[in-house]
DNA sequence: TAACTGTACTAGTAATCATAGTACAATTCA
DNA sequence: TGAATTGTACTATGATTACTAGTACAGTTA
């Protein structure tokens, strides 16, 4: 379920935060699904239960799941934060890769395209108005 | 100029990378433009010589920069690397980032549109065949 | 030659990361 | 109730990386 990578400069927690971000947001992990413990997933990838912890608290703080002490950790609603600071910082970030990506001569059609792609994968939980 | 915040986590000389790749895919910084030395870039911006050669040598790196012993540090001629490497690694962060950005509730509409002000921005230098 | 340019190298400090160990509170279930 | 599980909070330690500082060298220019 995991692949990590230990040898990697990214830190192993922060694999961890993407991996589990993924798998949330394509909901292959869905809602209110509860997530392995500290300690057991620690023991599977045969890691500290600190880094697990690590990586769980961040994705708590950034509203994709929630933890309760006795009970476990669990995966939250669709579109859980709506944090507009979240959303504006994604937005940034966006539009620096978008220029990059453009700059580098990747073309709009292949932005539009790959938009599509990422939308169906998701499963289209978010319709839209209208195509452009 | 340049904006630095010595008191953020993100380390100074990623600011600068930055910043700079920001100015040269703007075209504000145009091709075989001279960059200020590592020296003089230091001092006006009170850091250490060594923050800004590492800058430099992560832009060339890049593609975006090229520097001559004895001479000086240039802007590089558009779309200059064309690494399929660097496109793909691209590629692949925009993945990830359209995803959240979707999964946030950031609408089809609003990327498109978002791609538009990019494009209109970096003015147009590459030309698409088609529109959606 | 003198003053500039980039570049390379070492060294020291600071920060980050992963781990280990311990402890405590809340929940679950036999 | 009692045992086992859960999340959480600490401290401490070793390893690695990031950053800064200083010095030196090579090429270019006027």
């Amino acid at each position: 379920m995991f692949e990590l990578d230990v040898r990697s400069r990214k830190p192993i927690y922060e694999q961890l935060v993407e991996r589990l971000k993924e798998l949330i947001i394509t909901e292959v992990l869905t809602a209110d699904e509860q997530l392995p413990s500290v300690r057991t997933l620690a023991q599977q990838l045969t890691i500290n239960p600190n880094t697990i912890q690590k990586a769980y608290r961040e994705l708590e703080s950034q509203g994709y799941i929630y933890s309760i002490k006795g009970k476990g950790s669990f995966v939250s609603e669709a579109t859980p934060s709506r944090n507009s600071e979240k959303i504006d910082k994604v937005r940034n970030e966006l539009s620096k890769l978008l220029s990059e990506a453009l700059y580098l001569g990747i073309t709009k059609n292949e932005l539009y395209k790959l938009i599509q792609e990422i939308e169906a994968a998701i499963g289209g939980g978010i319709e839209d108005d209208q195509n452009p």
